[in-house]
RNA sequence: GCGGAUGUGGCGGAAUUGGCAGACGCGCUGGCUUCAGGUGCCAGUGAAUGCAAGUUCAUGUGGGUUCGACUCCCGUCAUCCGCACCA
């Protein structure tokens, strides 16, 4: 009879509901094993096949780890504040609470359809009020420690969402979520101070289990330099132009100095800078450029020439003029440089363009064609000249400085403060006060969570202004310190927030007393293995480090970083080969693939189809070869025959199948896994018949991918336990490997015969039997033997002159 | 520009880390089953050459090391992805 894909899938699915096999227990003389899964933004569009993908691979570990005996958490929730929810319900009116709510529907149907072992009794939603009360307390605890603050700077805005923007998500001058061009605006906006925690985020980093690509993603973010801060004078003033430089050693061949158009000691000297009209028309000019074109512009360096300030060298005393020019930005070290044309290149572009000065303090280069970034010995360099390693010449400089109190030693980071509130609707709101006397006041922690109104209109206010602050309800309030009335913050935090701390809050996620009991997670500690997609390296993965790194300063949380192990998943590529997207038409619907071939084979398929960390087309054809194979598994059934354990001719093979299934699944080769499984179902097939012990040890290397068929078989062969915490099969290694192996003889590298021995023969025995191949007689007839060696378990090679 | 990765049949991809290149799957060809399409089953399938056994060539490309190289070293080309005037 053939497998009835339907009927079972939705009788194990509900079965495994029932009996509650996947929810995790908070009490277990079990070890631990905590996979998570980034928890899915529930859009309209629904679920492709990516975020199957995404799931199945520690789906397949945590149902492995389960049937190992491991007390397993692998929760889901939604990450449900956001941008798109607020714009759909705009275009729509339907309000983002609803719409929420039918998304989350939509996106747990088709997550219960896959049959995903997650522990549904743990869901959580970002945007209920038992959530993110938790989510407020946090932001709290950070305004409490100073590093939640106001700042008026000049910010990423992107003019057709309406919003501030954090740096991450404005990359490469575009607005992350409309792609439209992000414009420079000086705004008063809310930070988050990540950069004290720059120097914890990177030396975690040691303590962890990162992919390589993704620690370095995480380094580069960060962007750690070591250099100096060195104090210009300005001449005929007591000020100072401070600047910053990763080269201290080439203080020598400083011949100008750039200022950011922004820089604030400009404004300051306006009445000594004769040419200040056209500093002005300059900044005008530059502040106009978006971001994007500021990038553009690389080669083509502008700028203008300060009369009336100029700076001395603190090391030679010499006056140098200064310049302003946008390619010095205000949001980096002090917004201001010491320029070297002869070994920086941009200062050289500037100083071919400008006509100034070049001169070489280190050898090696050629100042006519470019500037010399490399190693070399110092020259017109004072103390320094001489000198010929890189690092001595910068410490005996920095060293020179900070004697002489001209400067010192520095870091500097690229990674700026996360810009962290919204000019939004959907999203939590932020829980202060502002009050004419007492200043920003925190909402008392009783009184979480500050809840967010439901109102009718949610657009924003065309002057930017959230749409929170049209309701005079929420705005108006009394102060919490004094009493007098006051006003509520009506910015809400941006959708980074929630995610920041989910993994916590399923460890105990409906306590009403505390974000999570300390005994609980004492017990879970860190996220054993956290898999999700690159595009989070950089953004949520620092984000989240962070926010866990603070609630570990404060002893909230018992251990220093939330994940032990992250890997990221390929995305899955439209059949066309492109990206999937909704205007491209190319998306797959996991459902319509359940529907059609069920969901043993969509969970397959998404695994099988080439490397689990690389991208890969969705195919069609390639879906029903993994049909074909679910059916073949069913069909074993029909071959069953009596018999105890494993039968002679499979024994090695079932194995040695035990050995790679369960390897290739601990390290992310889903596909070779699946592969090993079908080419033993190939042998099967071709002895013709299976024991029942054979049978059940298949079904249960096969369960972890495909449950649904395997539980079903399992019931037939007359289990009683459920597949899905039935043991998971054992090898034993000296069964792996056969009795007698086929070698290659190769003669002078090539392979010209072949010739079966013992599995345990020696060198002697090995290369004597290659010998008397009759073929491998005639090829070394009459000529010398050089060499003659063996490759245990591979092959003979003899080398003949 | 900087950083990272990748390059293997018609396609997705394997290769125990220096040891029989192309596992597994798709596709394709032929055969059987079928009125027919589909399914299923059997055989074949890197290229060239040959009736054949075979021989030669082949892992982007050029060199090198080695008995032996997809794998290591040097050069080069291409593609993809990050970051991007970071001082």
């Amino acid at each position: 009879m053939a497998y009835d894909f339907k009927t079972a899938e939705a009788k194990w699915q509900k079965k495994w509901e029932e009996s509650g096999v996947f929810h995790a227990l908070d009490k277990s003389p079990k070890e631990k094993f905590y996979a998570l899964v980034e928890f899915p933004y529930p859009s309209g569009a629904g679920m492709h096949v990516g975020h199957i993908k995404a799931y199945s691979g520690l789906e397949v570990v945590s149902r492995k780890r389960r049937k190992q005996g491991y007390n397993v958490l692998f929760p889901i929730g939604f990450d449900a504040y956001g941008l798109p929810t607020e714009n759909y319900a705009i275009k729509t009116g339907i309000h983002p609470r609803a719409v929420t709510d039918n998304n989350i529907a939509k996106f747990t149907g088709q997550l219960q359809r896959v049959g995903f072992s997650f522990d549904w009794s743990r869901v959580i939603d970002t945007t209920q009020e038992d959530y993110y009360k938790w989510t407020q307390w946090i932001f709290l605890k950070m305004f409490e420690h100073g590093l939640a603050f106001r700042d008026k700077t000049l910010v990423n805005y992107c003019p057709s969402c309406k919003v501030v923007l954090s740096n991450e998500d404005s990359q490469g001058g575009k607005c992350d979520i409309c792609h439209s061009d992000i414009i420079q605006k000086s705004k008063d906006v809310w930070y988050l101070r990540i950069t004290a925690y720059a120097d914890k985020l990177l030396e975690g980093l040691d303590t962890v289990d990162y992919l390589p690509n993704i620690r370095l993603q995480q380094e580069n973010w960060i962007g750690r330099s070591t250099g100096a801060f060195v104090n210009f004078a300005v001449k005929d003033t007591e000020e100072k132009l401070r600047i910053y430089t990763t080269r201290p050693d080439t203080l020598f061949g400083v011949t100008f100095m750039v200022m950011a158009p922004e820089h604030p000691l400009l404004d300051k000297y306006k009445d000594r800078i004769r040419n200040f009209a056209e500093v002005e028309a300059y900044r005008a000019a530059s502040a106009k450029k978006t971001e994007f074109e500021r990038t553009q512009l690389v080669k083509d360096k502008t700028g203008v020439k300060l009369d009336g300030f100029t700076a001395v060298n603190p090391v030679n005393g010499q006056e140098i003029p200064v310049f302003i020019s946008d390619y010095v930005m205000m949001g980096y070290g002090t917004g201001a440089i010491m320029a070297v044309p002869a070994h920086d290149q941009r200062d050289y572009e500037f100083a071919k363009k400008f006509g100034v000065d070049i001169i070489e303090v280190i050898r090696g280069g050629d100042m006519e064609k470019e500037a010399y970034t490399g190693d070399g010995e110092m020259i017109n360099s004072g103390f320094l000249n001489g000198l010929t390693n890189k690092k001595e010449s910068i410490a005996a400089a920095i060293r020179y400085l900070e004697e002489r109190g001209l400067g010192e030693k520095g870091v500097q980071y690229k990674m700026k403060d996360w810009a962290f509130n919204r000019q939004r609707y959907w999203g939590e709101p932020i829980p202060i006060v502002y009050c004419d006397d007492c200043g920003m006041v925190a909402v008392p922690y009783d009184e979480l969570p500050l809840r967010l109104p439901k109102v009718e209109n949610f657009a924003p206010g065309s002057d930017g202004e959230s749409p929170l602050a049209k309701i005079p309800e929420f705005v108006n309030c009394t102060c919490p310190k004094c009493g007098k009335a006051a006003r509520r913050e009506t910015d809400t935090m941006p959708q980074w927030a929630g995610s920041s701390w989910y993994f916590l809050r399923y460890i105990d996620p409906h306590n009403n007393a505390v974000f999570a009991d300390r005994d609980k997670l004492n017990y879970w500690g860190m996220v054993d293995w956290y898999n999700g997609g690159m595009e989070h390296v950089t953004r949520h993965m620092i984000y989240s480090r962070f926010w866990h790194k603070f609630l570990y300063d404060l002893g909230e949380v018992p251990y220093a970083e939330p994940y032990a192990k992250r890997t990221a998943q390929g995305l899955i590529l439209g059949p066309d080969g492109e990206k999937m997207s909704k205007s491209k038409g190319n998306v797959v619907d996991p459902n319509d693939v359940v529907d059609a071939l069920g969901a043993d084979v969509l969970r397959t398929y998404v695994l099988f189809m080439g490397d689990y960390e690389k991208a890969a087309p969705w195919s069609e054809n390639s879906v029903k070869g993994c049909k074909r194979f679910i059916d073949r598994v069913w069909g074993l059934c029909d071959i069953l025959t009596p018999g105890e354990g494993y039968s002679k001719e499979l024994e090695s093979a079932f194995h040695k199948t035990i050995k790679k299934v369960s390897e290739d699944i601990e390290n992310l080769k889903y596909n070779t896994a699946i592969a090993a499984l079908m080419t033993l179902l190939n042998q099967i097939y071709d002895k013709g018949s299976i024991t029942e012990a054979e049978l059940f040890t298949f079904i249960s290397l096969l369960n972890p991918f495909a449950p649904h068929i395997t539980e079903e078989m399992n019931e037939k062969l007359g289990k009683s336990e459920l597949q899905a915490v039935s043991a998971w099969p054992v090898y034993d290694e000296a069964k792996c490997v056969d009795e007698t192996i086929e070698l290659a003889v190769q003669i002078n590298g090539k392979v010209r015969a072949r010739i079966t021995v013992a599995a345990d023969c020696d060198d002697t025995t090995a290369i004597a039997a290659a010998k008397e191949h009759p073929d491998v007689q005639n090829m070394i007839a009459g000529k010398t033997v050089v060499k003659e060696l063996y490759v245990r378990g591979r092959l003979v090679n003899i080398v003949v002159k």
